[in-house]
RNA sequence: GGGCGGGUAGCUCAGCCGGGAGAGCAUUGGCCUUACAAGCCGAGGGUCGCAGGUUCGAGCCCUGUCCCGCCCACCA
């Protein structure tokens, strides 16, 4: 050992990530502007806003994937001397957190109703106090350099004024407007939603047949629907004009079984004769196209529903109160009872459910807030058509403009309590004074009344989306004008889910060119989902959640079983989960820490599809940091306190220094492509295989004769010592923003011994390395490329013919002479270790009998091993490869005998296509004469 | 019903402007070689879903087709 070594043996990522995390958040590294100076240039600025989680939230493996992606991209363009700001907060998410609180209201046997409105809210304002940090404390292990000190949320005062600000102006617009209409309304969280917010499933139900009789006469006609309980409130029955079968009952009255109403029959075109009977029952209050037809025809709307879903007192007095499936079962038995039951089919069809409350959806007749939505879509799709905000990958676009084009209003009042209050007073006479605050209203109202009058505030919320559209905007301060606005917006990425396009983007597109005329973004990159390895969608109840925390830390078997299986919607799927769990995690999960979940996440990020988290590659990744790890350690160990070359300009640089220089800037162009076109895949795929190939396994191995002193002097030490440390520094710095933490770790102890010295206090501040076109050296690349060539050569001949890797072996070289000389005899010092050469010569004649036998471009490589030699093994191999040369030459020659190739294609491919020609038949012959050979020793006796 | 994405090695995925099929993991043979066994050095493994077409040449472009996934849509 050369001395003590100054880092430990494995890579620990847990105090070191704690350490620098708390370092860099404590000297304000995050804020805006921290970043390396680029000296004489105002900087220019960039911006990321982040997706507001929900404040009482977790952090999943979807939150750890992109936060990844746009903390790299942040550290990025601020280790390139940009003003980079990525804005962070939280979102109040309405629904979401006052259902959580209501549940523990519910465990202790209260409720919000019998808490009041105000010591609701101040009981979910404390329970946003309790529970709110902790998504944001789980940001922070991700490394994720947001700037904490204009952390926001959503329902700051200064938020809440532009939520109100925008309310107000839309409405004096005529954008905003109230009406009575028929949403979705759920029954279980009492409040209507928007049509997003319903999902519909495919699910097993039935079509009953029904009877109904004329009101005159013995006739009576049949409709099939797949809700029985809403004939309580059916206002006619339609059928197609031309259906013959039903012409003549058109305008005739039929008896409403149950109730003894008498409704109407009507013709519509919009009825299908040939589903069911051909006879439909209209309520127009509870199902969107019966209201629609129902309009057209002048029918009553009939609403039997209370706001729970059971019947009110627009029924029979039999069904009052009834709740509606119980009141299905009930219509449906009385009508059998009657004999007015036909048949019942089974029958699949799409039932809407409410996507936070999973009950199912009833359309409902409510008065309601609506933005008019498409005189801003019109703006927001030009948007888009013309550039001003791109798609990553492009194809999203497409399906942004589908919605768009097709835009419904948007229904944006919420009967909850957890929300921005709508902006709107009425007056004893229900006239409504949308303003700014209460007092306005009041001046507004005594102005109109003559008098001081009592209002009501409007009880509803505002969707939480209203307030998240403005989020790009509402967070840089406006509607004043701040210095943030002006220099941050629009931002320049938004990265998020392709599942909130239209909740979120698109309504950030919308606002943002209403209300600052310019797009809250230029790209948006789509990302997909994150998926368990079985590509299922992670979810509570199938027991596949990752929690990105236990990959960081690390969780044992009991404690992974029991934290899926706990608080469980089903019990009885706990037992399924237990038994997968302990298949699937034998030994738990091993702490890998935040890189390697970050650089598995980038790996993983290829554009347009969802990723299967493999497990499997993220071990591979928290092997490649223990990898950097021990390069580091090994440059350390040869550099510190030892002539580094700092002062020295020229340093004599061996081939194996300017290869590697070389293959660094190689590495730093690819990696800037990567970037700039968000292929963060790219960027550490590029990275891994310099750092593991190209540094490790050769140029640390090629050095080590120099270090150790075997080879060449004190200069080229020295030059050597620079290189190591250079290349490393440099590579530290491209690595950052995917791999934060072990890369600050290791640069801190680097960068002071490099030539330029520690530039900065941090890594994150230091400069973005870029190409020196100087340090490209083609003429190294392709000598070491051929050194790495032989290498290889001799390691598979000596592999393959059992060769004991401890013998030491003398090679013998047949070729050109000069050739040899250039490529062999000068690079011997770069061959003969890593190949466990002690010795070769140039071949003098015949090759001698007994070889192990390699042919490469121009040079042949033969080991001489009587007797160790494993003849059959040698033979098969060389048979293979002949075989292998035969298939390739026939491919090439038969591409070069035919003339339309050599007509159309270009010239340099042609041209390959001959170097290749020449080089199989070359390594043909030398392959087929080894063969020979070794026959003929095989033919002795 | 409309739209989108995908199908490449056992698994998870790259593959640029059409020009010699790649990586990681897994498998397998050999190594405790003084940074790293979370390591080192080798090897095997593919009818690029299928069928046509364009082209001198197709994993890549076109047409059709099958399968998987997703999104949107009011069929009672």
């Amino acid at each position: 050992m050369s001395g003590d070594a100054s880092l430990p043996k494995g890579y620990d990522p847990v105090g070191v990530e704690r350490r620098w995390y708390a370092h860099w958040e404590e000297n304000g590294y995050f804020k805006a502007g921290s970043g390396s100076v680029v000296v004489g240039a105002s900087p220019a600025s960039y911006c990321i806003m982040i997706p507001p989680p929900n404040v009482t939230g977790t952090l999943h493996m979807g939150h750890a994937f992109q936060d990844t992606l746009m903390d790299a991209l942040i550290r990025q363009r601020r280790m390139c001397g940009e003003r980079a700001l990525w804005q962070t907060g939280t979102d109040h998410a309405g629904i979401a957190t006052q259902m959580v609180v209501e549940r523990q209201l519910a465990n202790e046997g209260s409720s919000r109703q019998q808490l009041g409105r105000e010591a609701f809210l101040e009981r979910v304002w404390q329970w946003k106090g309790q529970s709110g940090g902790s998504i944001v404390q789980q940001l922070r292990r991700l490394g994720a350099s947001c700037d904490w000190s204009r952390e926001a949320f959503t329902m700051d005062a200064q938020l809440s004024a532009a939520v109100q600000e925008v309310f107000v102006r839309l409405y004096e617009e005529g954008l905003i407007y109230r009406g009575t209409r028929l949403v979705n309304w759920d029954p279980v969280l009492h409040t209507a939603v928007s049509d997003l917010e319903v999902v519909s499933e495919e699910e097993e139900g039935s079509l009953w047949y029904l009877r109904y009789p004329l009101a005159d006469g013995e006739e009576s006609l049949i409709v099939a629907t797949t809700r029985p309980e809403t004939l309580l409130g059916d206002a006619a029955v339609a059928v197609h004009p031309d259906d013959e079968r039903y012409r003549h009952l058109i305008g005739r009255q039929v008896l409403l079984p149950l109730t003894g109403r008498h409704i109407p029959v009507i013709a519509d075109e919009t009825v299908k004769p040939e589903f069911g009977s051909g006879c439909v029952k209209i309520t127009p209050a509870h199902d969107f196209n019966d209201h629609e037809m129902g309009r057209r025809h002048n029918l009553p709307q009939i609403n039997i529903f209370t706001v729970d879903a059971t019947l009110n007192d627009a029924v029979p007095t039999a069904y009052r109160g009834l709740d509606r499936h119980v009141a299905r079962q009930r219509v449906v038995a009385d009508l059998e009872a009657q004999g007015l039951l036909v048949k019942v089919v089974a029958h699949r069809l799409m039932i809407p459910r409410g996507d936070r409350s999973k009950a199912v959806v009833e359309p409902y007749l409510t008065d309601q807030w609506f933005v008019r939505a498409a005189p801003l879509a019109a703006e927001a799709i030009r948007a888009v058509e013309d550039g001003r905000v791109n798609f990553v990958p492009d194809s999203w676009k497409k399906t942004y403009f589908e919605w768009m084009l097709n835009i419904q209003d948007w229904c944006i009042s919420r009967q909850i309590w957890w929300g921005h209050r709508i902006p709107a007073w009425y007056g004893p006479d229900g006239r409504v004074f949308v303003c700014r605050d209460e007092a306005q209203a009041r001046q507004q109202a005594r102005s109109h009344y003559g008098e001081e009058c009592p209002l009501i505030q409007d009880p509803d919320v505002l969707d939480t989306w209203f307030s998240s559209a403005l989020w790009p905007f509402s967070t840089l301060g406006w509607p004043q004008q701040t210095p943030e606005l002006t220099a941050f917006y629009p931002t320049d990425v938004l990265v998020t889910g392709f599942d909130i396009i239209f909740f979120w983007v698109a309504r950030m597109i919308m606002m943002g060119l209403k209300f600052t005329g310019q797009v809250p973004f230029r790209t948006v990159y789509i990302t997909g989902l994150v998926r368990d390895g079985e590509g299922h969608k992670m979810s509570k109840s199938k027991g596949n959640v990752l929690d990105p925390l236990d990959l960081i830390d690390g969780i044992d078997l009991e404690s992974l079983v029991q934290k899926r299986t706990r608080d469980m919607m089903q019990p009885q799927l706990a037992q399924r989960i237990e038994a997968a769990t302990r298949k699937e995690f034998p030994q738990g999960i091993p702490a890998f820490g935040t890189d390697a979940l970050r650089f598995t996440m980038a790996s993983l990020a290829t554009q347009g599809r969802d990723i299967k988290f493999d497990l499997g590659r993220m071990e591979g990744y928290r092997n490649f940091c223990n990898k950097l790890w021990n390069a580091a350690r090994f440059v350390l160990m040869n550099t510190e306190g030892r002539a580094c070359g700092q002062g020295v300009q020229t340093p004599s640089r061996s081939v194996a220094d300017r290869w590697i220089l070389s293959r660094l800037q190689q590495t730093i162009r690819s990696v800037d492509g990567a970037f700039a076109k968000y292929r963060f895949d790219e960027a550490a795929t590029t990275l891994y295989h310099f750092l593991w190939g190209d540094f490790c396994d050769w140029y640390l191995e090629w050095v080590k004769p120099v270090l150790y002193g075997h080879e060449g002097g004190e200069e080229a030490q020295v030059a050597c010592r620079q290189t190591l440390l250079h290349v490393l520094e440099t590579a530290l710095r491209l690595l950052h923003p995917l791999m934060p933490f072990i890369t600050e770790e290791l640069w801190q102890k680097v960068a002071p011994l490099s030539r330029q010295g520690r530039c900065t206090a941090s890594l994150m501040l230091a400069p973005w390395p870029h190409v020196e076109e100087g340090l490209l050296d083609p003429d190294a690349e392709s000598r070491l490329h051929f050194v790495q060539e032989v290498v290889g050569a001799v390691r598979t001949m000596r592999s393959e013919t059992g060769i004991p890797p401890g013998q030491k072996l003398a090679l013998l070289v047949a070729g050109d002479v000069t050739l040899l000389d250039r490529l062999f005899r000068r690079h011997q010092a770069l061959i003969l270790p890593l190949a466990r050469l002690d010795s070769w010569q140039v071949l003098e004649g015949e090759a001698p009998s007994g070889c192990a036998t390699a042919v490469l471009p121009q040079v042949r490589l033969f080991i001489p091993l009587q007797g160790v030699i494993d003849l059959d093994a040698e033979s098969a191999r060389l048979g293979r490869e002949l075989v292998r040369l035969e298939g390739e030459l026939q491919r090439v020659r038969g591409k070069l005998a035919n003339p339309g190739f050599l007509a159309n294609a270009k010239a340099d491919v042609v041209t390959k296509e001959r170097h290749k020609e020449a080089e199989f038949q070359e390594k043909w012959q030398g392959t087929s004469d080894a063969l020979q050979r070794i026959q003929s020793i095989r033919r002795l006796p």
